[in-house]
RNA sequence: CGGAGUUUAGCGCAGCUUGGUAGCGCGCCUGCCUUGGGAGCAGGAGGUCACAGGUUCGAAUCCUGUAACUCCGACCA
């Protein structure tokens, strides 16, 4: 262990402070720097490649899952919140106004959206005529304002950005459909690109968006045992068409109203990213969203530095035309023990070494960030084996979260057992729940812990509410969460 | 939004109690030398001490206010 801390000397050990562990992590590995406004951050240009990647996969599968993107105002009248009653009364304490431009005050003030249901179902009232006009299947990537009381780098800023879709349907099936399609669309992006393991279930009825009928989440484990809401998927019900007139004729020859879903990823997902993955040595990425896989180092006297750095260009071009994110850093500036932990610290997959006493027997050394092993490889088979590397660094990556999950999550019959869960094991608890909101504000208050979801798979069902005894409606996942 | 703490060079910090010419380590620049886990030597650059007021002959230091950040609570993706 203290031989490990010699590796880094710059971050907070996670056993330390966890907090600090983050905060240091995501400076030194240069993601991001606070903005001169109060919980603004800027996504310096690494931080901002994991976006882009993230980005990448999801609108892959967006695209795949019959969407397209369009682009919506950052402004919003403040009556189109007035038709919403739930929806203006949770997002009104954040919301930013424009309420003058130069010197004349606007006639209506605007606000800078929070998130654009409204703005959406208005628009969507004005195209929707027909069934033959749906479904109405949109997505837009952007940018939203909410402001935050707390806010943290990534996990909660007063601007984020995201993606929102918003879908509209003829019948109630069909939208919930769509909602549960989106949910299955985010948690395939999370395990499968991410290596993030996920608890699929529904929001309680106080922890759903404000307007919908039924909220669907993803709920991933952070490395300090907290819980991090990775992704929404609402189901609206016609609350929003009826608020916004979506209305359209049916095969009937009947108006009927129209059934909306939103569902929503930020960038915050790329804390949990860093959270779920990082160490004490810093980042480390799944190779499949990683922007970087590969980072060539090469080795060696300056004598020899022609020699290895025409040998390293050819292993670079060899791999990256096999589709392999690969860099080299050939500075000779910096040694290349300074490279070893930069790049650990920022957390790419493998790290590929060529010196002279490597090109003497035609191979080259890979470095798994995940396990550390160094493994020699003879040169003519360097493209089978990175290729198989990143795959099993994925899978095991997975595999290691979902196993850290698994042990901090356990089944509670008390309050004080999930108190004990929650805060001194710092994991899941999994209850069972009457359905009574103040049983549930019971446990928040008591514990600090919040309800995650109701999870579609439990592990277990439970049959008595753990605050009240009677008899559970439902098995919820318990934990803190960011 | 409440409670606590922090703010001095790019980063990490000392100096403040007891006011008197701005310091250290790392990084940065130049040169030499070096390269298989954050090398070495020599020389050098870099600061309206967070901001705004006040006290004082004189303020990084004392007083008042403001802001940002961190932690803890209430609200949220």
């Amino acid at each position: 262990m203290a031989k490990d801390k010699e590796f880094v000397k710059d971050i907070t050990l996670q056993s330390e402070d966890f907090s600090r562990w983050y905060i240091d992590v995501i400076t030194k590995a240069d993601l991001m720097d606070y903005a001169p406004v109060r919980g603004c951050i800027v996504f310096k240009p690494d931080g901002y490649e994991l976006w882009e990647a993230c980005q990448r996969e999801l609108d892959r599968r967006f695209k795949a899952t019959g969407h397209r993107n369009a682009y919506f105002p950052l402004l919003i009248p403040e009556s189109f919140f007035q038709k919403e009653k739930e929806h203006v009364e949770g997002f009104n304490p954040e919301l930013p106004w424009v309420t003058q431009v130069g010197d004349d005050a606007l006639e209506e003030r605007l606000a800078v959206r929070p998130t654009s249901e409204t703005i959406f179902g208005y628009m969507y009232s004005q195209w929707i005529q027909s069934y033959r006009d749906l479904p109405v299947l949109i997505n837009q990537w952007a940018n939203v304002v909410r402001w935050e009381k707390r806010t943290l780098p990534f996990l909660r800023t007063s601007e984020f950005l995201w993606q929102e879709g918003h879908t509209a349907h003829a019948t109630q099936e069909e939208a919930m459909q769509e909602t549960e399609k989106m949910l299955d669309v985010y948690t395939d992006f999370v395990e499968n690109e991410l290596a993030i393991p996920v608890i699929k279930g529904r929001k309680t009825p106080s922890e759903k968006f404000p307007g919908a009928v039924a909220t669907y989440s993803i709920e991933a484990m952070m490395k300090d045992g907290k819980a991090l809401q990775a992704g929404t998927s609402h189901f609206l019900g016609d609350n929003f068409a009826r608020s916004f007139d979506i209305k359209f004729l049916d095969k009937d020859n009947e108006r009927k109203f129209a059934f909306t879903t939103s569902w929503g990823m930020t960038t915050r997902i790329i804390g949990a990213l860093i959270m779920v993955h990082g160490d004490d040595r810093g980042l480390q990425l799944p190779p499949r969203i990683a922007p970087t896989q590969v980072m060539v180092i090469p080795i060696g006297p300056a004598k020899a530095r022609e020699r290895v750095l025409t040998a390293a260009q050819e292993i670079l071009a060899t791999l990256a035309s096999t589709g392999i994110r690969i860099k080299m850093d050939d500075r000779d500036d910096v040694s290349p023990g300074w490279k070893f932990n930069e790049y650990e610290l920022r957390g790419i997959p493998i790290r590929l070494e060529v010196g002279p006493r490597d090109l003497d027997q035609s191979q080259a050394i890979l470095v798994r960030r995940d396990t550390s092993e160094k493994i020699p490889v003879p040169l003519a088979n360097l493209k089978e084996i990175v290729q198989s590397l990143l795959d099993d660094i994925q899978s095991s990556m997975l595999a290691n979260a979902r196993a850290f999950q698994r042990d901090h999550s356990k089944t509670v019959h008390s309050v004080a057992e999930l108190l004990q869960v929650v805060r001194s094991e710092h994991g899941f608890a999994l209850a069972g729940w009457c359905g009574d909101d103040a049983c549930e504000a019971h446990i928040k208050t008591e514990t600090g812990a919040t309800s995650r979801n109701i999870p579609f798979d439990p592990p277990e069902h439970v049959s008595t509410c753990v605050v009240c005894n009677q008899e559970a409606n439902h098995t919820v996942w318990f934990a803190r969460a960011y």
